[in-house]
RNA sequence: GGGCCCGUGGUCUAGCCUGGAUAAGACGCUGGCCUGCGGAGCCGGAAAUCCGGGGUUCAAAUCCCCGCGGGCCCGCCA
């Protein structure tokens, strides 16, 4: 056997060899006995090694012996001696076998690795590379990105980095969403004010002239309506209606009191107008329909609010590769070629002149509705296509980009929030029934929980969030204070430089760390906690190491890694073979939290390390440059992992 | 009414997919540690009916069933 001396998972050759000689031991004990899967548990401490197994406990039932007594039996006949990887194994508690790692081969085999595959280590490459779109963000193109948004793109940009790092070739895309009202909207109240472009952050003035423009349009349009519904409508409706004024009205004292000089000009110039409904739903129809004034006035304005969240976007490191216009799969007449062909299936039904998708239908005639994960009793709503005026829905015309994008790669990772799981399941129910069951199974929905903040309810109606720029902007602003508490000596620009880092990384962290499934409470304190479970603690360990590395005197020379026996030591070592690992788990499995999670664990055990052990100077030499090494693996490991996040490890901070 | 998600020390979170040994970490509280590689740090302490009740199992925070609490969805909105 040729022994290896690098491996891109040194833990995955450690647990090879527990495979192994598990599988000997086994064929020798107990010949007959099947076994289908070798799983192996990490024990809940270290006294119990780095991987345990339990087989004894299910074995032990068909042959009259305790799993204690099988487990001893079965470790007598182990020979450790041709995994250099094993240092000992052994039968311990109720029946459990235990697997003690060699520290001195583990650990050169990992410091090796580290070294020579540096920002490579951990980012284990996939046997089949697929081409992947990540769509995420898609943030409506009327208002700035707000914190209630950020969690998207952090995510989306986490999972493209996850990807990459597995050997995916992974496009990042941008779903602008720029047809229907909300657009219309804008482009009404953009043009009322002269078309000149804002002044200011582009998307923050975008959503203000929005929220006023249809604060105001709303409105009058209520009072119509209620005028109207005074005449023949029940009076529950015209309370109804009352109520929906009411909130309105008060919006705009709000607005006003806000944006004085912008409320009176706009609404001075849609007063102007008989009917301001006629021209937003003129915009509408006409954008839908490619006509070239309300092109060119939507498109503008949307191009305007693009601009600014790519500057928000930038400033976060969060890069996309295609921005995709809602309205080009409308104007090439994919979207009415979609329809046509979904309407030749037997899954589309007329209620008047409505047009509804039968989703129910697909599910049991393509027997889905395990596969879906739906209990037997459930009905999949029916999903409408096209209103009675002929236009489309937003998910109507979903489908055809899907189609699109899934017709130039192997998987689709759409990250949208997990309120629209629905429309996700009925939009991939769509593809079933138009045939495209093969593609159909490379959409993923990867869903996540909405991010609330606590006593402040943001109001898109009102105008009221909290942006990621605000966000950004307070994050850098608390940490260049803390850079100049704790560095004044550093030049300006360095802090400035550094607080950049450290005040995005934290927003990032934040909203990454925790399971995309639960909700997260946003708070000033959870996102700029500059101590522990923190992007700032996980980079100051990494600068941590870097000074060290800096301050010794070169790179090691002839270190001897079985000096390295202290647990403090051993807690390091393990965390960093076993990165690849957790890695792996993270891209299969699309878990960026876990990576976080990680990180935080291994800036733990390290900082543990190095202020109860000396590296520099430490006697013998052999005993400081192995641990050295272990320095420098860890930064690396440390690095590699907040790049995942797309958070910068700095060396000083 | 139906469906999905969440429920773990006072607070926030990990573990749940794939059951296994004393339920891990942080905040807060509390007691220590700066003439030794950067104190955004380290070492200790108190603190948990793992929402409740059944079930499966040698073994349940984890799987199944029934509840409870919170959020979301079921639109000719996006």
């Amino acid at each position: 056997m040729v022994r290896r001396l690098t491996s891109v998972s040194p833990f995955t050759e450690f647990r090879k060899s527990c495979v192994t000689i598990l599988e000997d031991a086994l064929s020798k004990t107990l010949p007959r006995a099947s076994v289908l899967s070798f799983m192996f548990a990490v024990p809940p401490s270290p006294g119990f090694g780095e991987l345990s197994s339990s087989i004894c406990f299910e074995l032990a039932k068909k042959i009259k012996k305790t799993p204690l007594e099988l487990a001893k039996q079965i470790v007598k006949v182990m020979n450790v001696s041709p995994f250099p990887l094993i240092q000992s194994t052994q039968a311990a508690g109720g029946g459990y076998i235990n697997f003690h790692a060699d520290y001195a081969e583990l650990s050169s085999m990992t410091f090796k690795s580290a070294q020579i595959l540096d920002t490579e280590y951990g980012h284990v490459k996939t046997d089949e590379p697929k081409s992947i779109i990540v769509e995420h963000t898609s943030v409506n193109p009327i208002h700035p990105i707000h914190v209630g948004h950020a969690r998207n793109p952090v995510l989306g940009d986490a999972l493209a980095r996850i990807l990459t790092a597995h050997g995916h070739k992974v496009s990042r895309h941008y779903y602008v969403d720029d047809v229907g009202r909300q657009s219309a909207v804008i482009a009404y109240g953009y043009e009322k004010l002269g078309k000149l472009k804002p002044e200011g952050k582009l998307d923050h003035s975008i959503g203000t002239i929005y929220t006023i423009t249809s604060c105001i349009t709303e409105i009058q349009r209520l009072k119509r309506e209620l005028d109207q519904a005074k005449e023949s409508a029940p009076a529950e409706e015209v309370t109804k209606l009352q109520q929906e004024l009411d909130d309105w009205a008060s919006a705009a004292v709000d607005l006003e009191g806000r944006f004085p000089q912008l409320f009176n000009e706009l609404l001075g110039a849609i007063n102007k107008d008989k009917n301001p409904e006629h021209r937003v739903n003129d915009l509408v129809r006409g954008y839908e329909a490619g006509e070239e004034e309300a092109k060119q006035l939507i498109r503008e304005v949307c191009q305007i609010c693009i601009e600014g969240f790519r500057e928000t976007l930038d400033r976060a490191e969060i890069f996309l590769d295609s921005w995709d216009w809602e309205s080009s799969f409308a104007w090439n007449g994919d979207v009415a070629r979609t329809l046509d062909e979904l309407k030749k299936t037997p899954y589309v039904f007329r209620v008047g002149d409505v047009l509804e998708f039968d989703a129910e239908k697909v599910v049991q005639d393509f027997d889905l509705k395990e596969k879906l994960g739906l209990r037997k009793g459930y009905e999949v709503p029916s999903l409408t296509l096209m209103r009675a005026d002929g236009t489309t829905l937003y998910t109507t015309r979903d489908i055809p980009y899907s189609l699109w994008k899934l017709q130039r790669v192997e998987k689709v990772i759409n990250v949208v929030g997990m309120e629209q799981k629905l429309s996700q399941m009925q939009l991939k129910l769509t593809l079933y029934a138009l045939g495209h069951r093969d593609i159909a199974e490379n959409l993923i929905h990867f869903a996540y929980n909405l991010v609330t903040l606590p006593g402040y309810v943001m109001s898109s109606r009102r105008g009221r969030y909290i942006t990621m720029d605000e966000v950004m902007d307070e994050a850098v602003r608390r940490a260049y204070e803390e850079v100049t508490k704790r560095s004044p000596h550093l030049p300006d620009e360095q802090k400035r430089q550094i607080s950049d880092i450290v005040g995005i990384g934290a927003m990032k962290y934040a909203l990454v760390e925790v399971d995309p499934a639960k909700p997260v409470t946003f708070t000033w304190d959870r996102v700029l906690d500059f101590e522990k479970n923190s992007a700032p603690y996980i980079q100051y360990s990494h600068a941590r190491a870097c000074s060290i590395l800096r301050k010794a005197s070169g790179k090691p020379k002839n270190p001897d890694y079985s000096l390295l026996t202290k647990p403090k030591e051993r807690d390091t070592i393990v965390m960093l073979a076993r990165f690849p690992e957790v890695f792996l788990d993270a891209a299969k499995n699309l878990r960026p939290n876990t990576i976080a999670d990680f990180a935080n664990a291994l800036a733990d055990k390290f900082n543990s390390f190095y202020t109860a052990l000396r590296v520099i100077g430490a006697e013998p030499v052999e005993l400081g440059d192995a641990r050295l090494a272990l320095v420098d693996a860890t930064r690396i490991v440390l690095r590699n992992a907040l790049n995942l996040l797309g958070i910068v490890a700095p060396e000083r901070m």
